[in-house]
DNA sequence: GCGACAG
DNA sequence: ATCTTGTCGC
């Protein structure tokens, strides 16, 4: 399945021409909340892993279903490595391989919780937004760690969490997802909101600190015993 | 010029 | 992200 693109860009750029394509996609990004939890099928977890030593990308998509989490389906994808990691520039290193591993599911997912940042960026397009806007498909980022903006610490109790700002700007939350345990960094992608980006991610969570959809994602990305595909 | 810096 | 074993704590 080819999967349509509603914003399409080359891949092999200089800093210059990723940091203009990303300020040209962060007008695209909407941050309304156009999600119905009610009406939700299923989520999908991406993550990427590398192997030989960091020449071949593996990206992973995981489909689980709403509400139940259970896994529906899977696709994994390597391809070379063309882009250097450099921070504010993750997705143009990660997302070619995405892309591709999203061609081979049998649909579309409703939804994407991304390994990364949402809006929470410089030019407020991290991984997620970058995905979501590309595919026109509502996507939340799910960090583990601060890229940029500023917080208080939230309480210790799962779903206590702190908004996280640039300046006066809201650009994320900090998410207490279980109790006693580091925070996560989530942003908006496109199409869902600071209200919905939280709720949505505490449903997808569990008994472990990480989305069910990411955990799944990190293990057929990086996990050596899912070394085959599909 | 000196730090910070998703994965 | 990745290289890597055991270990402390709930």
């Amino acid at each position: 399945m080819s999967i349509p693109l509603h914003h399409a860009h080359p891949w092999q750029v200089t800093a210059k021409e990723a940091f203009e394509i990303q300020h040209r996609l962060a007008l695209e990004v909407r941050l309304e909340d156009e999600i119905k939890p009610d009406q939700l099928h299923n989520v999908a977890g991406v993550d990427v892993g590398f192997e030989e030593a960091g020449s071949i990308t593996r990206a992973a998509v995981a489909v689980l279903a709403f509400p139940s989490l259970e896994l529906i389906e899977y696709s994994i994808a390597r391809v070379p490595t063309s882009f250097p990691y450099v921070p504010g520039l993750l997705s143009f290193r990660e997302l070619p391989a995405v892309l591709q591993a999203l061609e081979g599911l049998s649909r579309l997912p409703e939804l994407f919780l991304c390994d990364g940042q949402g809006i929470a960026h410089p030019r407020r397009l991290g991984i997620a937004a970058h995905l979501g806007v590309l595919t026109d498909i509502p996507s939340i980022g799910v960090a583990k760690t601060r890229l940029t903006g500023r917080y208080e610490e939230p309480d210790r109790e799962k779903g206590d969490w702190s908004p996280l700002l640039d300046g006066k700007e809201r650009i994320g939350t900090v998410l207490r997802t279980r109790t006693g345990i580091k925070p996560l960094y989530i942003s908006p992608g496109h199409r869902v909101g600071h209200p919905g980006s939280i709720e949505l991610t505490l449903a997808c969570t569990g008994r472990y600190k990480l989305p069910e959809t990411t955990r799944w994602a990190h293990r057929l990305a990086s996990d050596k015993r899912y070394r085959q595909s599909q």
